[in-house]
DNA sequence: CTGTTAGCGCCTTCAG
DNA sequence: CTGAAGGCGCTAACAG
């Protein structure tokens, strides 16, 4: 910590506290000239106020938390980005608090936690009527919640089942058996978020519509080592050629590499449709589903700047519309199939 | 939060302030019938004392900042898992802080962000001695580090360099040609962790006293995507049957699917070890270098709460050894090589 | 052992 | 427009 307090900056600037205080917070009612003196004795003194006395005594500290489900995978990793540096450059600082498993919510639900001690909250993916019964979290402070509608709150999602829907749509016009890829029930029942259940839906609407048959799901974990497993699986079972909705563009890769082994030819025997739209899908060439996630982290954080800044209207949603980016994935020539991988040393 | 402070505690039980800060902080000189009297009307009301104004009073506010590099691996998720157990049994809350490449940490420099406001900061991976000129972070509060050395303070870690040893020996005595494939380095060159140096020399310290020729390393980012690239060029360069060393389970994974891909058979056309002998790595039969994640967070923490009890020692080191586990992708026969992968339909 | 009383660093009246 | 004073919730002396 900066050793100084308000009272050295009053101090050096020869003014009260008051008015150092009134400086820090924007107040309109300061001649400029003495916020120049004031100005000078913080920058003199690398004077910092101490976010926890801002927070005691009754004003802001300038923090959100975020909370989010502690998974490795790269979409916390670009949400957290884009809300922390939208949260910067408003001079806000961030801290994340990992939702790790049912028990440790439960604790969080203490509303003493630090957790919600901050001046507004995201909230990511959990889906709140789960745990609180009333489904709003234990707090007075604007929440903004992500990957989640809600009628408390303001929420910035995806339309997730419009997403499926256009890959079902898409399947549709393929013509060929379809299969899917979901994401498995969490066994704690805790992180079932309703993102997958959506673009599952959507894909199975869309896809009614056609004469395409969908045979099968094969749900699996949010991992590669899982989606190996489940690719396998389907792929002992599929006739070829075939079209894959995969829900999450790391299950459509499992499924490419695990077609790839089997001397599969990926775009002919086997479509495959990922959601996400990660950086690295294009490099695999893989026809997606795209989601501006970056787009949505900033939106959370200016929705929740902007309730912080007063605005008090009724929750807003912020949904967000995919599109489909089509790659080679599903775009080869669909051949009889029999392929032979030699590799002799 | 709890709308109820340490006053209404006090009315509740007919006690001072001043008894139930003590009971509530464990002060000993506090009779039993009072105790418990406090104790009543704190649980009645679903007491919690204010974090911050606990630190503002007295000094602490119970939380730990967590500080790591935000990726998506698993070794994170694990750690900070066995951190916040440790800390939630001994009552202390947690807030996670990422490290958002360099731009992002040269913020957190300001020891008034928020992530230098708790009693004590675990660091992860990330090398203090290339961002701070003296090694040190710029707080008065304890600090633990976790994969890194450090004179400055405790400090958790494996001995990185002696299980490269390990597998260095081992591939000795498998006596195939060897291959590595280590970390590239960071773009950035803000988190090169020497995690990844010392495993690679120590691999190849252990291997020069046999007479394997280690023939050349790939270097990959550590995730799956980009261990597949480098495992491709890997296998077009081989010779079969060789040994490589992934210098982390995810890009052995990676080298295991490619190599599976192209018919080899690992085990027998090639020698896989890989390095953190995550879960999945039993399933993947993958031998590896057992790395004790979860104790080793619990022991950061440990070592964290005993400095915030007062224990004023010099730096202590938690140098944890590793061991090697053998699986089936080295116990194969080595064979002549002449694979033929059909898949007909 | 326990009640009372200063502060901790800051924001917010309330007079001037 | 600005200084002084009260209070946020809690801990830490200081007397009893």
């Amino acid at each position: 910590m900066s050793k100084h307090t308000i009272q050295d900056v009053a101090r050096k600037a020869r003014v009260g506290v008051g008015t150092v205080s009134r400086v820090l917070n924007n107040h309109p009612s300061v001649r400029k000239s003495t916020r120049d003196k004031v100005l000078a004795a913080i920058e003199d003194l690398n004077y910092a106020p101490n976010p926890h006395a801002r927070r005691i005594a009754g004003g802001r500290s300038y923090t959100v938390s975020v909370m989010l489900p502690m998974v490795s995978v790269e979409f916390y990793v670009r949400l957290v980005n884009a809300i922390e540096e939208c949260l910067d450059e408003n001079r806000f600082d961030m801290a994340i608090f990992p939702l790790l498993g049912r028990a440790r919510i439960e604790r969080y639900l203490n509303s003493n936690r630090i957790a919600y001690q901050a001046d507004g909250i995201i909230m990511c993916t959990y889906d709140l009527g789960r745990l609180f019964p009333d489904g709003a979290l234990p707090t007075e402070h604007p929440v903004v919640l992500v990957d989640n509608e809600s009628e408390h709150y303001d929420s910035v999602f995806l339309d997730n089942y419009y997403g499926g829907y256009l890959v079902g749509e898409y399947a549709g016009r393929l013509g060929l058996p379809a299969y899917t890829m979901s994401l498995e029930d969490d066994p704690e029942g805790v992180f079932v978020s309703q993102v997958f259940v959506d673009r599952k839906r959507g894909f199975d609407d869309g896809v009614t519509s056609s004469n395409v048959q969908l045979v099968r799901d094969y749900p699996s974990g949010l991992h590669h080592q899982g989606g190996v497993q489940a690719a396998q699986k389907l792929l002992d079972e599929a006739v070829f050629p075939c079209t894959v909705f995969a829900a999450a563009d790391v299950l459509a890769g499992s499924l490419i590499e695990e077609a790839g082994r089997r001397g599969l030819v990926v775009g002919r025997d086997i479509k495959v449709i990922g959601f996400d739209d990660q950086p690295w899908s294009q490099d695999m060439k893989l026809t997606t589903v795209h989601q501006p996630i970056e787009v949505m982290g900033r939106r959370a954080a200016e929705m929740l700047l902007e309730r912080l800044s007063g605005y008090d209207g009724p929750p807003r949603k912020a949904r967000f519309t995919p599109h489909l980016v089509e790659r080679d994935s599903t775009l080869g020539e669909v051949l009889p199939a029999k392929y032979v991988a030699i590799a002799e040393r």
